[in-house]
DNA sequence: CGCTAATCTAGAACAAGTTTCAGACTTGAT
DNA sequence: ATCAAGTCTGAAACTTGTTCTAGATTAGCG
């Protein structure tokens, strides 16, 4: 067992060297240009391994499998993100708005990378129980980033099933564009739709 | 070309078309009977031909990937609830109550099968491109049995996005369950929070 | 009936995800 | 510095989705 394995807020896991981390490193960049180069199925494994000079068997130490490598590389993504939204925060007067700016502006950096976000995306919601924890961390990641633009310290059970549905149409949306079935203003509709249930959650402090 | 295709409510097919269609509906049944015994994995091409006593190459020209097929699948276990859901259509007082009691009973199918659930539901979301026709055919009868539980002659482009939503939410909610990640409980509660934009976009005409 | 095109079959072959293994290399502790 | 344990490598093997091929069957037609 022991497989080495970097968790992003807590330190359970036994510490990478300082080459451990660097190989993750390599393996999750060349994860996330193959996938922009050509999406889901232009990451392979054998190309990954060769990319990030490492044998695949390591590779696959590293992560289990496709799906673990492309939900820990939408992990890295979202850090990323996170970190940027953080430094210039939504500036809409209402949570609503705010959660919607934040999406949308999400769903923008999404769009100069169509074919990593088509990886990211499939992958997350192809995951079966076995990536259970890492998509999990995700959808808190997720959540944070929401309740952020909400600017709410204290969310009622009711406001969080209003964030999981915003999640849920986000995620589900996302996906009806990349497949090309919806388009980029109606994502935009839909989004701007469901945060509608945020002022339906939080009562007018005016 | 010229690759065999029933369309859905017609019955153009003379002779020949007869084992033809005696074809596609083994194999159908074969795909659903291995995905409801181990759900999108257990699904495996060169079982589901020997199970409907059709050779490999045949089953490809019926269902040209794993997923067309599984998303055939769907389509056909889809018809089958909207033909039931008519019969016994949802007794609630609001549309609101009405789509909520509807998706409710259409969850508490899936339950009894989750292993087809899985199969069905991860095809569809992992769909790409070249599925996107048959994934639209789905889409489009999923908003018809929502549309309907809601009882509307003329919907608003507001109530359609609304609508919109509500499916991303129903086929991103299954996703979570299907994975573990979220309780039955926990899914009523987000489609019963979704379905409150009905409200919010049907002006009380009391 | 006999012809022709389309369809079907069995089976090999190929592609990419995943597993396995023997041997070389690192690392941490003594 | 040395040893044991753990890690990494390269390569082959295995699995399952997909494609291809050659020959048999079937259907529609004159």
């Amino acid at each position: 067992m022991t497989a080495p394995d970097a968790r992003t807020t807590t330190r359970t896991t036994p510490a990478l060297t300082e080459r451990q981390e660097a190989r993750r490193r390599r393996i999750l960049h060349a994860s996330a240009q193959l996938a922009a180069r050509g999406g889901f199925e232009a990451v392979q494994m054998r190309e990954v391994a060769e990319s990030s000079q490492v044998a695949l068997g390591t590779l696959y130490r590293y992560f289990p499998s496709k799906v673990h490598l492309l939900v820990a590389t939408m992990q890295d993504q979202l850090q990323h993100m996170h970190t940027t939204v953080r430094k210039r925060p939504p500036s809409g007067d209402s949570p609503a708005e705010r959660v919607a700016e934040t999406l949308m502006r999400a769903f923008r950096a999404l769009q100069r990378e169509p074919h990593l976000a088509d990886a990211m995306v499939r992958a997350l919601t192809f995951a079966d129980r076995s990536v259970s924890p890492e998509v999990d961390q995700v959808s808190r990641q997720t959540t944070a980033i929401i309740l952020d633009a909400m600017e709410l310290d204290d969310p009622t059970p009711e406001q969080l099933s209003a964030v999981r549905v915003i999640e849920h149409t986000w995620h589900s949306a996302l996906i009806t564009w990349l497949s090309g079935r919806a388009s980029i203003a109606q994502v935009k509709i839909d989004i701007e739709m469901v945060c509608r249930l945020i002022d339906l959650t939080t009562p007018a402090a005016d």
